[in-house]
DNA sequence: GACTGTGAAGCCATTCACAGCT
DNA sequence: AGCTGTGAATGGCTTCACAGTC
């Protein structure tokens, strides 16, 4: 076992092996092996034991890996073995809909609270969640110990929120859009960007034809 | 100029680098040096230089780049000089927000269709657009010259969905959640995994609490 | 025989450092 | 003098290949 400088690409397999593993037990498998968990998320067995070799030795040689012990590892090492108590600002269209999003649920993730700037938001209700002003926010936050925030609102408001965020006491932040956060460097941010995500989509389409120029 | 292989990183930066330079067009520069842009996006000057590098000489040495004439050359990279018709399958709260979001429509994509098979959502209009059953999608796809979908359905859903667009002749397809596609090699696909996202930051939150104790 | 765990090799992306223009 | 373009060096992730174990 060793430690230090883990890939941020072997946790994103890590979130996929659990999850595949999960379907896995959910029909009675006891043990898998690397290359199967390597062929239902699409990657190779190599590279499944090298990302869990960087954690420790789970497995057995000559067997392979029980299902249930290396889920609960996994689930371990990504920190999911509690509940995470989240917080959205952002009522609009995809506030409502990370509301609902039973993916966030099914992992653990739970949003103790909505907030915004819209007045006409404000005091609305998503799902059982009353819509508060930003001013509540650090409120929320010690109240349920929260450290991960979730910003979906347009991006000129962004840093601002981000800053709103980093006051009321969240360590981590999730944002939508191309906007590269100022925070303190203790501030975890990843962002979501689906318009580059259609933009590798419609490269490929035209580099493709490009190639069929040359 | 060279040409052959280029990183999927370098294409999500150049999306980026032209969204900065967009901003930088408005507020009426000219001109911008690597330096500027690096610093914009949050990336180093050699690597936006090099990103560029692989597709031509835009810049003048001594000088910089002229914003305009950049962000062409990027866009007409990414493929952008051009509007893309996009399919939307999912009606759901994911759907309804994709559709209304201004990322999309802003860089040229324009949801021409969205579609659904529960019988309770087809009829129903989003913003302009009336939810069809998945049977129309083929005549929808041909109509517009649609190569691209987005799938935002249930996961159990993905995988039939997915299926029902490459028959409709779909060439590319965003999909949200972690399933791996089994959709022909012609046939272009990434995902979005907002779980995934989150994890990253609790496997960050979780590990730095690990090593207080180290 | 089957499959894990892992050092070594290979490969790919980023950074360096400087030659080449303006 | 300033900044680009790029070969070379570096660093990091992935694959290979096999020793170790059941």
């Amino acid at each position: 076992m060793k430690a230090l400088r883990i890939p941020e690409a072997t946790i994103s397999r890590l979130s996929h092996y659990s999850r595949f593993l999960e379907r896995l037990e959910k029909r009675g498998i006891i043990t898998v092996s690397s290359g199967e968990i390597a062929k239902g998320v699409g990657v190779s067995p190599a590279q499944v034991r090298k990302d869990l070799a960087y954690f420790g030795e789970f497995g057995t040689r000559g067997v392979g890996y029980n299902v249930k012990d290396l889920i609960h590892y996994i689930m371990k090492i990504l920190g999911l073995t509690q509940n995470w108590p989240v917080i959205l600002v952002g009522a609009g269209n995809l506030g409502t809909a990370l509301c609902t999003y039973r993916g966030f649920t099914d992992r653990g993730f739970n949003i103790v609270g909505v907030f915004d700037n819209d007045l006409t938001k404000i005091g609305k209700r998503i799902v059982e969640l009353e819509v508060y002003p930003l001013e509540r926010m650090a409120e929320v936050v010690a109240e349920h110990n929260v450290k991960i925030g979730i910003i979906a609102v347009p991006i000129s408001a962004v840093p601002d929120i981000a800053k709103v965020m980093v006051d009321a006491g969240i360590h981590a932040i999730l944002t939508f859009g191309p906007v590269v956060l100022d925070v303190p460097e203790r501030v975890i941010v990843r962002n979501v960007d689906l318009t580059v995500k259609l933009e590798i989509l419609t490269f490929n389409l035209n580099f493709r034809d490009l190639h069929s120029i040359l």
